[in-house]
DNA sequence: TTCGTAATATCGGCTTGCGATACAAACTAC
DNA sequence: GTAGTTTGTATCGCAAGCCGATATTACGAA
């Protein structure tokens, strides 16, 4: 008997499992990669995500807290704590908004733009390491998913 | 004047960072939409992963403790934790092991693998759908990085 | 048997994220 | 201007999860 559409979406073959795990331990190495980077550095992962949302933005217009929170996907109190340790540890400063004195203004210090340099430089290059990796990944994936839709 | 190749690597121009913020991004959406698809089924992405890797490995060569710890990156007593809060769910068994009874060999449950088979069928989805970002972002990469080869 | 090694478990501590709540500044309407 | 609402940040207590150190049990070899 043939399954319904939406029954059928959850029917996965064990290969269709094996695919999404390797990609899934694919991504845990990066990760652990950025981890391992940024202990180096006496850092988090999550410290090197905040810098690199400050350093990337245009000089301009300034990030505050709920932007933060906003890029991380993190909760704006969550940010105040992460913000607060990096403060802490002298690489991003806070600065008040004088616009709006609600806000707070964040920029990195020198010493964060320096330790942030060598850690982005670090990740572009284990980017570029494991592109191919991803790339195979998700052209096998669009593959089987023309290969399905040839089949319905 | 020239800088050193191992002072050069570090010089990255605004551009640079947000490529590579944009992927760090990007990447924090997948983990946080997995994130959200596992807490509608009552887990954590840790819970998904690790019965995702239970469910991938061929059926005669059960995956013990130390097995899961080692795909996911963690400590193995983490690992233990963590295969204690997936029994307490019912979604994961212990089975000592009858050749060397030291070994914990672990399994999905009849409604491990109900959960797991949703969750891994909205990755896939979910995956199909972001690729073509992630494909190009790789491309751009590796673009700058054949550019930086071709200026040295 | 005894010693060394391997696999799992336990305990205490730490980090981090979150919900709830509080407070202060800005905005709105009257 | 002032009362009420919204917005932005901060604080507090809690829970999840990872880790180092240590313990326990089982295997294997001499």
């Amino acid at each position: 008997m043939q399954l319904k559409k939406a029954e059928r979406r959850y029917k996965l073959s064990t290969q269709d499992y094996a695919q999404v795990a390797k990609f899934r331990h694919a991504l845990r190495g990066f990760l652990r990669f950025g981890e391992e980077a940024a202990a180096q550095a006496g850092l988090t992962s999550q410290h090197y995500q905040a810098m690199l949302v400050l350093r990337a933005c245009p000089e301009g217009e300034p990030i505050t807290i709920n932007d933060l929170a906003q890029q991380l996907f993190i909760k704006h109190n969550s940010a105040v704590g992460l913000v607060d340790r990096l403060a802490r540890e002298g690489l991003v400063a806070r600065e008040h908004s004088t616009a709006d004195r609600r806000k707070v203004e964040l920029r990195l210090t020198g010493r964060g733009r320096q330790v942030l340099a060598k850690l982005a430089a670090m990740h572009r290059n284990e980017l570029q390491r494991i592109g191919p990796m991803f790339k195979r990944f998700f052209a096998e994936l669009s593959r089987s998913e023309r290969g399905k839709a040839r089949r319905d």
